[in-house]
DNA sequence: CGTAAATGTTTTTTT
DNA sequence: AACATTTACG
């Protein structure tokens, strides 16, 4: 039986170490991680200790020998939670959970397409675009079909084809029964894109998905990793689309121990296929599902949770969770009205200041959260300003900065000559004389010839049309790349690649050259990354095992990294960020900003009728506070370039007032002068009063009906006499009336 | 071919 | 307001 063999925890003499694990759950936790064979659903609100039960479960799994180490595969929603569930069931176990698979979706796909990506015409060296990279992809295939890119945005086609993708449809699917103008020209280029993509063995981030699933449908890889895999765990299930159900349903199909862990309550990517019914449908697709409920929260005060399930409550068909804990009421939820951003930011930087001097918070306890990341410039000239340390995470991220992108399609170059993409980029920066025209020669020559572009770049004397310099130019540039490929191949240190690479193709050099403020700041993000390469070559060194070489798995690392592997708790620093990067993780004190209608919830987001969707990015906002939580909206607000009028949020409407505490503009609350009732702010909480079930009513276009339902919101259900459809309508709005009997 | 200016576009959230 | 892309010019 394995021992806990490294930690710090005392052993006692005697101690049966299951009955450890045990011990320091509560009943239902209990009940959710000493669950035996067959599917487990674990509905976990906020707070509840979802990650103590993952982790321990999968400690018990092993520890009473249910399952060996190689046969866990543990789904997170990060690398860094990965990370950490990894270190705390070694914690529990000691060293044998390094041989359980423990990291991401995309990951955990990548890493079963490197062996068996052959069986779909894909060689295992394929190279993972970006979203940048994708969408430039689409952009040039419909360039290629002709159709006109103002009417076609790249960025909406992409859109489009990342929904089928992980809706598992493929573009001939997509392409069958006609459809908009919109739509054929997305099944078009969708064709082509897939073409492409082949023929470049480029994978996008939905095709990581995609591609495991059909490797999952072949009979006898199939089977090989639903042996391999049995036992499954996955977190924040409540994010998953229908490619990565699809997926876990096929891993699980023979021994069905799937355990999936999540809160329908916080559910906010939909916008990116995620399905929030994979959640709420679990135990009708695994009927034999068992279902566990944490609703006790250590993390924050009644108050807290209790504002927040009051906003969160209003949504349809979710699964109810009431959280509790003894954790006693604590502070009110403070709402505070601005007159504008600025003095939103300078109220944020203050309190944080008073929060640190007069009650001892720690900088790293307080996390300040927005809708969209370009809130947070004007909140980080004020911290700047008054000294405040700050960290933000997102926003410009470190990967997607041109010096770092273009060091990496070297490097990708390296491992994958027939990289285009990368080839695309690498070729003509630095300037080396290869413009665009000698590119599209090279491409078309690449397209009529059938080779690959890097193949057509060692004989630039064939290519037709190139002039003279190009062709010496090209040469230079294959010559470079060869020699740094060919010593590659000795598996050197990545950085020391990196720093030759740099180096020899006179990027640095260039860079220096410059002299500009802007150039140094490059040179510093190219440092930076020679240092992630470092650590990456001295982890490494540690781990051993995989079937990639070091190179091509960096550059994996590095293409599936995401924004919050880079938050640190180290440093007293406030932490800023967007609330869905919010998701996971606690803070002492909290500020929400930019309560404000069309900013949060977002325009956009009511346009597509994802109301519910933004409810719950507030319920994930507020439950991230412990015991401090502040929410603020301003009068006015410049965004986008204009300055103009705003509503407070509806969501500060739906707060109960008994426990919040609102300061400036109390009386104007939802009412500006003059501009009359605020739609946004309904008294809360209970039905809009205006109509009752049962009341007959006439519509201006439907004609007459009677209200079958009330619902929160002000929005009533009316079943229409006509034709006998049913339809929700905002009472306040609608032209609507009641019929006098 | 490269640079600079002009023009247009985009601003929800992200693995 | 900031950025990207396109266009005009040297």
């Amino acid at each position: 039986m394995p021992q806990t063999d490294s930690q710090s925890t005392p052993i006692e003499v005697g101690a049966d170490p299951v009955e450890r694990l045990l011990a320091e759950l509560n009943p239902e936790q209990r009940e959710a991680v000493t669950h035996g064979e067959g599917p487990l659903l674990v509905l976990a609100g906020a707070g509840s200790g979802k990650t103590r039960v993952l982790t321990h479960r999968i400690a018990w799994l092993l520890a009473t020998g249910r399952a060996g180490p190689e046969q866990v595969l543990a789904i997170t929603f990060t690398n860094k939670a990965a990370g950490e569930m990894r270190g705390r069931v070694e914690e529990l176990l000691g060293g044998v959970a390094r041989r359980m698979w423990v990291m991401t979706f995309h990951a955990a796909c990548a890493r079963i397409l490197r062996r068996d990506a052959q069986l779909l015409g894909y060689s295992s060296n394929f190279t993972i675009l970006d979203e940048a990279d994708a969408r430039r992809m689409v952009k040039r295939c419909l360039e290629a079909i002709g159709a006109d890119p103002k009417r076609f945005h790249p960025r909406a086609v992409r859109a489009a084809i990342s929904r089928a993708k992980n809706a598992l449809l493929d573009a001939a699917a997509y392409g069958d029964g006609g459809g908009s103008p919109f739509e054929q020209v997305v099944g078009e280029a969708f064709r082509l894109y897939e073409r492409r993509m082949r023929d470049a063995n480029a994978m996008d981030f939905d095709d990581l998905l995609v591609r495991t699933v059909e490797v999952l449908r072949d009979e006898q890889a199939g089977a090989r990793w639903r042996r391999r895999f049995g036992w499954l765990l996955v977190d924040e299930y409540q994010d998953t689309n229908h490619a990565q159900y699809e997926l876990l349903r096929l891993l699980a199909s023979e021994h069905g121990n799937l355990t999936v862990v999540g809160d329908d309550d916080q559910s906010v990517y939909g916008f990116r296929g995620a399905d929030i019914r994979n959640i709420l449908e679990f135990e009708r697709d695994f009927p034999a599902a068992h279902t566990v409920k944490l609703e006790r929260n250590y993390r924050s005060t009644q108050t807290v949770l209790s504002a927040a399930h009051a906003i969160v409550s209003r949504n349809q068909g979710r699964k109810e969770k009431r959280m509790w804990t003894e954790a006693g009421a604590g502070e009110p939820v403070r709402v505070i009205e601005l007159a504008d951003e600025h003095a939103e930011a300078r109220q944020i930087a203050a309190e944080i200041e008073r929060l640190v001097a007069d009650e001892g918070v720690s900088r790293d306890q307080i996390a300040v959260f927005y809708r969209v990341n370009a809130q947070s410039r004007v909140l980080e000239d004020i911290l700047v300003r008054d000294e405040v340390p700050y960290q933000v995470i997102g926003g410009t991220k470190f990967y997607e900065r041109a010096e770092i992108k273009d060091a990496i399609a070297y490097l990708s170059l390296l491992a994958n000559p027939a990289d285009e993409i990368a080839f695309g980029r690498a070729v003509n920066s630095p300037k080396r004389g290869i413009g665009a025209t000698s590119q599209a020669r090279l491409a078309s020559h690449a397209n009529t010839t059938g080779a690959t572009i890097w193949e057509v770049a060692e004989r630039p004397e064939k290519v037709p049309g190139l002039g003279k310099a190009a062709v010496k130019a090209v040469g230079r540039f294959v010559e470079t790349i060869a020699g740094l490929h060919e010593r590659a191949a000795s598996a050197p240190p990545l950085a020391d690649l990196l720093e030759a690479t740099l180096s020899e193709t006179s990027y640095l050099d260039t860079l220096e050259a410059e002299r500009t403020i802007e150039a140094q700041g490059r040179l510093e993000n190219l440092h930076e990354l020679v240092g992630v390469a470092r650590e990456f070559d001295a982890e490494r060194a540690i781990e051993g095992e995989s079937e990639l070489t070091p190179l091509e798995e960096f550059l994996q690392q590095v293409a599936l990294y995401s924004e919050q592997d880079g938050l640190h708790d180290e440093g007293g620093m406030v932490t800023l960020m967007t609330l869905h990067n919010a998701k996971g993780l606690e803070y002492d004190a909290v500020f929400v900003i930019g309560c404000e209608e069309g900013l949060f919830p977002h325009a956009r987001s009511l346009e597509e009728g994802n109301l519910e969707e933004e409810r719950r990015l507030c319920y994930v906002g507020m439950t991230r506070a412990r015991r401090l939580l502040q929410l603020t909206y301003a009068r006015r607000r410049m965004l986008y370039g204009v300055g103009e009028a705003s509503i407070p949020s509806r969501f500060l409407g739906e707060l109960p007032d008994e426990l919040v505490e609102r300061e400036g503009g109390l009386a104007t609350l939802g009412w500006g002068p003059g501009t009359g009732p605020s739609p946004g702010i309904a008294p809360a909480p209970g039905p809009h009063p205006s109509y009752a079930t049962g009341e007959d009513v006439v519509h201006a276009s439907f004609g007459e009906g009677v209200v079958t339902a009330v619902e929160p919101d002000g929005i009533v259900v009316v079943r229409f006499a006509a034709d006998g459809s049913e339809r929700k309508l905002m009472a306040d709005f609608a032209p609507l009336r009641r019929r006098s009997a």
